[in-house]
DNA sequence: GCTTAATATTAAGTCTTACATATTCACCTA
DNA sequence: TAGGTGAATATGTAAGACTTAATATTAAGC
């Protein structure tokens, strides 16, 4: 009695509706196919009948590659594939209110990752404009008198830091995990904040100014120390 | 007549269907009454009386947040929310073949910058049994005769690096790109090899069994920069 | 003959109805 | 009380009709 039990608990995931069939069909077609961005694909009509399936069940399997951006369609055209936005399906999931604590935790950790990585990137890539652009946050911060200025020129320095990386996939990346971040943000300002890292905003930009990659991972993991030490 | 032909381009990026209403309709409603994961929404006609459309439009838009795991659907019970997978959406849009050149590289840079900042993470949650792994990985490395073989033990390598780190959303982070890479690596595998990094494998082993984790950043830059000089 | 205007055609978007299927709940019998 | 039977219900699937917008074709005008 027990093991049917069991069984009817594993049924429901292996279960795949006609709409998932279909999208996984239209997925291979692509790939096989290897169609590219701009050229068209079959009509809702020549899929449903070419798969036995209903016009309806296509249109749902299509609606899920027109969110993700893979697809686009136009009234009479028909419908082309189009070059996706690789972080669009990333973008719509997270949202900081759905997301629970530990995940929260873990992209932090992402951020933290990242940021002590990306030295490399900006020494290739840093521009006389990008650094004028930090000196004046740092400038900014000094002048700052209220905690929500400073928290604003926090998010300023480290935007900034992914800009200079050149890699528009890796900034993109970084916006939308930001609203997640500045939930971190709040509940870390509240912490004790005289133990903030020996190295400061100040130091890292004397640092980008500098031709001096090696000193920048271990600079910017002085500075996310107290983040790091919550670990 | 030129004018009037900018204006229609400008016109189809606008449009919006009755299904992308409906589905923003949901994330807000989903998000304004702070509905948790386990918690039932609302019954497919109930949602398209409600909003005035018909039940066809609200299953597509109900399909897409099926997808992206955002909800479960039972026959009676109704839809719940579900706690989604946050790299879901990433892995449903990648796919080495569709991506173009340009992000692909934008990706391979990614991954670098993690695997430079990764230190902490691995200093903080290594274990004996991950160390071990890593110097089986190495020691098969030194054995191997083919470049297939060695090929193989660079993936297990790294991969094991992600694994220690400790982080499962990271983990799975790697693990999605992971196909992308294989055509970078492929690809560099034709390159001069005798430009390998002055850091070995078991160099930075050397460094994980230490508690130096300040050495580690720039060892795995040295080891990762005949990649980093393609920049 | 060429351009312009009216018309037809096409394919996606939307709506309605009907039925299938699986799950829950309540009733009802042994 | 246990267990089986059937009704109620919500999702999954199908089919047909109509709307809308963009293209193709034809007709009209000069």
């Amino acid at each position: 009695m027990s093991i049917e039990k069991d069984l009817f608990k594993l049924k429901p995931i292996a279960y795949t509706t006609m709409a998932d069939q279909v999208e996984n069909h239209l997925r291979e077609y692509i790939i096989k196919r290897s169609i590219k961005p701009g050229d068209p694909i079959p009509k809702e009509t020549e899929i449903a009948q070419a798969l036995g399936v209903s016009r309806n069940v296509v249109r749902e399997a299509l609606s899920r590659l027109r969110m993700l951006g893979m697809i686009e369609s136009r009234k009479k055209r028909g419908m082309i594939l189009t070059q996706p936005d690789v972080m669009k399906g990333l973008e719509l999931i997270i949202h900081p209110t759905i997301l629970d604590e530990h995940v929260r935790k873990q992209l932090f950790e992402l951020r933290l990752v990242l940021e002590v990585g990306l030295g490399d990137l900006l020494f290739r890539r840093k521009s006389e404009e990008h650094l004028k652009k930090l000196d004046a946050i740092v400038e900014r911060e000094h002048k700052a008198t209220t905690q929500i200025e400073r928290i604003r020129c926090e998010v300023d320095f480290h935007s900034t830091l992914y800009e200079m990386a050149g890699n528009e996939t890796l900034k993109r990346f970084q916006d939308i995990l930001m609203p997640v971040f500045e939930y971190v943000v709040e509940y870390e300002s509240k912490l004790d904040h005289t133990s903030v890292g020996s190295v400061t905003h100040a130091d890292l930009v004397k640092i980008l100014y500098s031709n001096n990659a090696e000193a920048y991972p271990n600079a910017m993991r002085k500075h996310l120390m107290p983040h790091l030490d919550h670990l």
